[in-house]
DNA sequence: AAAAGTGCTTGCGAACTGCAACTGGATGAT
DNA sequence: ATCATCCAGTTGCAGTTCGCAAGCACTTTT
């Protein structure tokens, strides 16, 4: 049962579903993170999410239709995937990331991901999102390279953390 | 006064300046809708905006760098202008307008210009900017193009809003 | 002098947030 | 078979924020 938006417009209609503090924190760790289950989410999180928080931004995001959440009784490890809208989410991040790379104090560990999608070539987010519905949608990646955007992410981070230390 | 930053995440770090119902939405108003007084941001936003809402956005907004405002006293007609950091929310505006275009219902009217910046080339984005640039910040443009790039935004949004009625 | 316009502020009930503890069930080791 | 642990959340509660309507202090226009 979807309420009514505020307007037609395509940014406010996005704005909606993504605009609040959390659930495009929750989204980023399911993209970025790998994370795909409830007990993950909450305690892995960098920003300290509140459990009935991460219930409720979870209900809402499946909801709206970025996530799906298998039919796991309760009790049993549930596990949520991304959906193409959600996969769709991820040109969105790569924006906030840039610009709070720019004009927002950030640890460098923590932005690596944010520089190397922001500086890299337009066609890295098109092959991450391939990547995402490889392992999200099932659906097998026709011209994978030697090196996947994942693997050249994960690099750059172990990279800069070995630094730090 | 800054408070703490939940993580150094640079998604975070935006998300934290943008990331809730109304701030985006008052951006936009400014940015394509030319809208830099208190008045107007209010009584022509199409969701119907509160006026302490719009107070208080405002007011973080400046503190937070994105607009400023000149020292109009009490009384007097303020005026808010776009930043460095203001301006470039461009690609944030024109990633969530094509995900909401693409995933949410939107009235055509409404829905045009973020259309256009969708299906545009890279270079619209960087033309408007560079015109916010102008209008706001009093910086000449050094390659002005025969039809700017608001000036087809607009068109587009007659042309629809003639079809119409 | 009066009316209209300026950017806000205030008061108040309703909704949302964040914290901590708790729940009902499944799973794994003894 | 039993007990401890893990699972995805729920519940209660105090504090904060939201949305609405009205009002405020001041300037500009008529």
């Amino acid at each position: 049962m979807r309420k009514e938006p505020r307007s037609g417009c395509a940014i406010n209609a996005a704005v909606e579903v993504l605009g609040d503090s959390w659930t495009l924190i929750v989204l980023r760790d399911v993209i970025f993170g790998g994370r795909r289950h409830f007990r993950d989410l909450l305690t892995q999180n960098d920003e300290g999410i509140a459990s009935n928080i991460l219930a409720s931004r979870l209900r809402k995001l499946v909801e709206a239709g970025l996530l799906s959440r298998d039919d796991a009784t309760r009790g049993q490890k549930a596990t949520y995937t991304l959906t193409e809208a959600g996969i769709q989410t991820l040109p969105v991040m790569v924006a906030l990331g840039a610009w709070g790379l720019q004009h927002r104090p950030t640890t460098p560990e923590l932005a690596v991901r944010a520089r190397i999608l922001a500086e890299g070539s337009p066609d890295l987010v098109g092959e991450l999102m391939d990547e995402l519905r490889e392992s999200h949608l099932g659906v097998t990646r026709e011209n994978p390279k030697s090196l996947s955007a994942s693997e050249r992410l994960q690099q750059a981070y172990e990279a800069v953390q070995s630094q730090a230390h």
